[in-house]
This record gives structure tokens, C-alpha cells and sequence, in this order.
DNA sequence: ATGGGTGCAAATGCTTTGCAAGTAC
DNA sequence: GTACTTGCAAAGCATTTGCACCCAT
């Protein structure tokens, strides 16, 4: 494991510790799952792959534990403006922003290392601590520019 | 009505036409209620808006019309991470984005220049024609930080 | 042993869709 | 007249929940 999994498993524990909650293996396998996720997944192709794997996790355990690592703030929860929503870790990746195409919903993920910049200037202006942040710009793709007359 | 409806208007009609689709009364009756709201709106609240004001449309009629907003470039659609979604207006209104504190659920909106010229440069090198954005920074406001132990 | 956690299946609730009737063009 | 739109109700689908059993502490 990780140095990076190995905190991310610290700051779990911490949080159900202190929630009087309990530390199960299934969290611990949803936890390592979405920290390996490079960029978004969806709740029902996570718990696909953990099949896949043989691991036999319900669907209810897989959106339970999603919310628990948002409450940790190990992971954070995405729409695209689709009805359902797309999860990411937070914790030791790179982190990126996305421009989504109204037309086929296909998600282009950018980062930009100038607008991180503005942004911590913006919350030290407000004395404001950022922990995460969306940054979500709609519109029309390339392709369906092309077959947009 | 205003001039930025009746440009709004222009636009959704020139979509409509374009696509080979019909004006009806429908669209530009759900287009103006859409205008109107000055944040955000679920689309069963917008359905029972218009329901109170007499007007006769489907729950349906609403949804169709919506994604239809949403295509001319019109209107918007978020979740804040709820599993139901938002909408609000794109045309004729100020523009602006949002620290949301996590514990105390303040939102203070920030706009920034410099930010929106980098994002449409991101925009121009992958060909996507920017729409709308939503940009949402999430941590601890000033005041809780003092709270925070 | 105790009370939180899990799996299952049913329920929920937002959103979409098939179809017949209506209407813009 | 043609074919796009609407309304209605049913269907679809992601997510949540009730409950009995399981297991971390």
C-alpha cells in the first residue's frame, strides 16, 4: 500500500473513531477502490469492479461508504449534470476540473495550474479554508459542434 | 417584457427553427418562468409554479423543455450533490461563483476576471464551446475556523 | 453482549418514454 | 396534410431504506 493509502487509512480510522463507528473490511476495499480511481467513476461501476474482482460487497454498502468517505472528505461527489453522480478520491491525486458537453455528456478533464493560484488568493482574501472544489464548464464539444447544423 | 427575454426568445426561435422544431406556447411560457427565477429551481417546483398560475403544461412538457434551455445555451442544470436537479437561467444574468463553508453551509459568491479569460483559453485549445460553469470551492469559512478545534 | 454494519429486496422519487390526440407550419 | 409536440400514465433507473442477521469492539 501507498504512503498516500496508508494516510488516507489514518484519517479514516480517525473519523469513525471519534463517530463511534467501526472499522469493517468493506470499507477499508471501498476506500482503496476509489483512491486507485485515476479520474471519476459511477457508484454502480464501482461496485461492477469490486465484483469483478470476486469481492462481494452490496450496492447499498458501496453508496453507504461513498457518502462516509465524502464525510471524511476522502472523496467527493460529482453530477456533470447527469442523473447520477460520479465519485473521485480527493486525497493524494492530481487533482482536476472538468468541461462536460451538454450534447453527449462526453467529460474532458482539465488542470490549470494558474487558476489554483487565483483561487488560493481568493480564499485567503475571504480568510476562507478550501478542503476541495468543482470546477464544472458546460457547453459543446468539438464532435458535436461539427454536426450541430 | 424586458429586452434580455425578448433576445432570449430570439434565440431559442432561431434553435427552433434551425432544428426544424415548433414554437409553441409551451416554450415560451416555461422559458419566461425560467428567466424570471433568480437563483435556482427544481423542475418539480417549476411545474407546480406554474401549475398555481393556472397554466396548464405537463410535468413532461416541463422536463422536455428544460433540456431544451439547456441546448439553445439558455439555462443551466446543477446538482449540489443532491439527487435531484437544479436549474436557473444563463441569459441576461450576473455571473458569479461560490465558497461554500462545509460546516456552517455559508456561501459566499466571488467573481473573477482573470479566471474566466483562463477558462475560455482552456476552452479555445479543445475546441469546446463554453456554455455556462459552475465553479464551487468547498472548506471552512472564517468563523468556523475559530470554532474548529 | 451490544449496538453498529451488511446484504437483500422492496421502496422511493426524480426523470424519461410510448402512444394517441393535438397543433404549428 | 405532415410530422413535430403535448399530456398522460407507465416505465426506467439511480439511490435509499427496512429488516433480519452478522460482526467489530
Amino acid at each position: 500500500m501507498s504512503k498516500a493509502n496508508k494516510e488516507a487509512l489514518q484519517i479514516l480510522k480517525k473519523y469513525l473513531k471519534k463517530n463511534n463507528m467501526r472499522y469493517t473490511p468493506e470499507r477499508e476495499i471501498i476506500l482503496n477502490e476509489v483512491l486507485a480511481i485515476k479520474s471519476h467513476i459511477e457508484a454502480d461501476s464501482l461496485f461492477a469492479k469490486l465484483h469483478n474482482k470476486g469481492v462481494r460487497v452490496s450496492r447499498a454498502t458501496v453508496y453507504r461508504t461513498l457518502d462516509l468517505l465524502i464525510k471524511c472528505g476522502l472523496a467527493e461527489k460529482n453530477s456533470f449534470g447527469q442523473n447520477h453522480a460520479h465519485y473521485e478520491p480527493i486525497f493524494g491525486q492530481d487533482h482536476h476540473d472538468h468541461l462536460i458537453c451538454n450534447f453527449c455528456e462526453k467529460v474532458i478533464e482539465f488542470h490549470n495550474e494558474e487558476i489554483e493560484r487565483i483561487q488560493n488568493q481568493i480564499c485567503k482574501n475571504f480568510d476562507f479554508k478550501p478542503l476541495s472544489h468543482t470546477h464544472q464548464i458546460f457547453g459543446v464539444c468539438s464532435d458535436c459542434q461539427k454536426e450541430d447544423n
